[in-house]
RNA sequence: UGCCGACUAGCUCAACUGGCAGAGCACCUGCCUCUGGAGCAGGGGGUUUCAGGUUCGAUUCCUGAGUCGGCAGCCA
């Protein structure tokens, strides 16, 4: 491999990561004539979620900033576990995030017939053998840690007698298990990957795409290496677990006829907390129907963020933010939260809706009047514009904003209190009703200052509170799902002795009110829209929706400064 | 007990390849307001895992130790 070149750079730009900066040199250095190569390579076999995010924006994204291309691949080569719903899943999520892979979509599997000639060129180099031990006694023959292992009996099969057995195997002669592929390398090597591993098993399966040509597949070790390869990948960037694999992608492509040398790189994968990113844990959480679905607005995949109304950009600001290195570390679920925050923020509509509504009559306001008020979309962005809201005598508030007995330092509604209506009046609360029987509060009789009208008096008065409300006569009756995280505890993995990882889910990481009222605008929306409901947070339209029954997923709470304020008074 | 890798603020990352350790989030404080669950500004916080060594000078280089992570699929 060439060694970069001392090379001074004209623009030192500010700190790249360390991937970046062995591109940086390569150019510099001219290895690969300059290009930038990079791919995405997905196994289809459940859906992206946060962590993929992380490579995908680092992959896409290198091959942005470096003028080159980045392919999305699909390293089909498991047919047991590999489903189309995963392959169209992936393409969809991919694009959603933003990142293009142009013409360059390709599958390990169109490369099958390759693989199998460079497996032959292996056995007839004398560097590949058919080995007919069971699974059983090839992991015996592995040898420990840190013992060595031993040579298979097979090992020294002359390369005629191993291109016939491995030419049955491919023809469908040789039941599954009976017989592996291996590269002949060392058995005694410290890393045990070196130790002649397998590269070609038996399975009759039908294969997504290539339906039942082949019966044979290569292992990864032996598909992903040319894979790269032949693509002309300049850099291979993986993961972590992949590092002690990197001795063995180096030795397919020395050991056969092929003139690309891709740079394995490995990174570190995404940790979050409160939350898990391992598919065979995702998956579970789908089967057994804990959550529902992979788009489960409560699930790490790409899916299940957008469908809680994570926004892509959000996503990509997150996966800049928290860089690449080699460093395992956890990322606070929080930080994730901050940048959702920071876009919703920008982009989304305040509106007003009531959660836990609570009948308010305002006694001295004319019966049948029905008044319009202007009400600003977005303070954040006054191109936003403004949408008119009607104001009755009779509006709901939340049930939390009024308290009859009210702690010092509650500014909301109580008896005797003036409280400002977003938008519209101030009002003083006269009188409260109770039901009978439970005591509970159900109604509460208020006055109104006419001359606050638009939220302000002549005389100037403070009015500390300001409350959301809507019209009951207008209002909207809504279903909104209040999500909050997967799990209860930061690490889910962390379980006593004997229990899983689901003993720590959240068993409120989903509540669902069926009796919210939201102001009119909110009516036949999009899938998807995005509002801020202020003082609760964000919230966007689930698909669930219907133009009669609006269904509204919590993306997330606001910033929850008065909890604080509330956690120290205490 | 073998091989590989990583340790810098509570968390995530920087520090121009040896020159006074910085940023975002979190936290704290203040300001402001028709979101007292919005917004804005400022501040505190480090024996750079430890012990040696080289050097005028070490987060950076060397040696050793510790801790954590990965590897014994015919998964990827």
């Amino acid at each position: 491999m060439t060694e970069p070149t001392q090379v001074t750079s004209e623009t030192p730009s500010q700190s790249l990561d360390f991937i970046r900066k062995i591109i940086t040199q390569d150019i510099a250095s001219n290895k690969h004539a300059g290009r930038v190569e990079t791919r995405f390579p997905p196994e289809p076999n459940g859906y992206l979620h946060i962590g993929h995010a992380k490579s995908i924006n680092l992959n896409f994204g290198v091959a942005q900033e470096y003028q080159g291309v980045c392919h999305l691949r699909f390293d089909d080569t498991n047919p047991e576990k590999e489903e189309q719903e995963y392959i169209d899943a992936i393409e969809k999520d991919v694009r959603w995030l933003g990142f293009d892979w142009g013409q360059h979509l390709y599958h390990a599997s169109d490369y099958y017939d390759q693989f199998h000639q460079y497996a032959i060129e292996l056995i007839n180099k004398g560097l590949a053998y058919v080995c007919h031990l069971s699974p059983e006694d090839t992991r015996g023959y592995r040898g420990t840690l840190t013992k060595p292992g031993q040579n298979s009996p097979y090992r020294d099969r002359s390369p005629e007698e191993n291109l016939a057995w491995f030419e049955k195997m491919r023809c469908g002669e040789v039941k599954e298990g009976e017989c592996v592929l291996r590269a002949k390398i060392d058995m005694s090597h410290p890393n045990i990957n070196m130790r002649d591993p397998a590269l070609y098993r038996i399975k009759h399966a039908v294969h997504p795409r290539t339906g039942d040509k082949w019966c044979i597949y290569p292992l990864y070790d032996f598909a992903h290496c040319i894979s790269d390869a032949i693509e002309n990948i300049t850099h291979s960037l993986c993961t972590l677990e992949f590092e002690d694999h990197r001795p063995l992608y180096v030795w397919v492509l020395d050991n056969i006829t092929i003139a690309c040398r891709p740079r394995q790189i490995e990174f570190a994968r995404l940790e979050l907390s409160y939350t898990v990113l391992s598919k065979r844990k995702l998956l579970q959480l789908v089967n057994e129907n804990i959550i529902n679905g992979w788009d489960d607005p409560r699930m790490p995949t790409i899916s299940g963020l957008r469908r809680r109304g994570y926004t892509p950009e959000a996503i990509r600001n997150f996966c800049n933010h928290i860089g690449v290195n080699k460093t395992n570390s956890v990322i606070e679920i929080g930080t994730l939260e901050f940048y959702l925050r920071e876009d919703l923020n920008l982009r989304a509509q305040r509106v007003m809706a009531v959660l836990h509504p609570l009948k308010v009559v305002i006694e001295n306001y004319p019966e049948e009047q029905v008044e319009e008020f202007d009400a600003e979309n977005n303070p954040e962005d006054t191109s936003a514009g403004t949408r008119k809201i009607p104001f009755t005598r009779t509006v709901y508030i939340e049930q939390t904003d009024f308290q009859e007995d009210p702690p010092t330092g509650y500014f909301r509604l109580a008896p005797g209190r003036e409280v400002r209506l977003k938008h519209a009046y101030y009002i003083t609360c006269r009188q409260v009703i109770k039901d009978k029987t439970t005591g509970e509060v159900i109604e509460l009789h208020c006055s109104y200052d006419p001359e606050s009208r638009g939220g302000g008096t002549p005389d100037k008065r403070r009015v500390k509170g300001t409350l959301q409300w809507v019209s009951i006569a207008h209002a909207v009756t809504a279903e909104v799902r209040l999500y909050d995280h997967l799990f209860a505890t930061a690490d889910p993995n962390a379980v006593p002795e004997g229990k899983d990882f689901k003993t720590n889910l959240n068993p409120d990481s989903l509540v669902t009110l069926t009796n919210c009222k939201l102001e009119p605008s909110l009516k036949n929306l999009e899938s998807g829209a995005r509002f801020q409901f202020m003082r609760h947070g964000y919230f966007c339209v689930d698909p669930d929706s219907t133009p009669d029954y609006p269904v509204f997923n919590r993306t997330t709470t606001l910033r929850d400064t008065w909890a604080k304020i509330q956690k120290k008074q205490k």
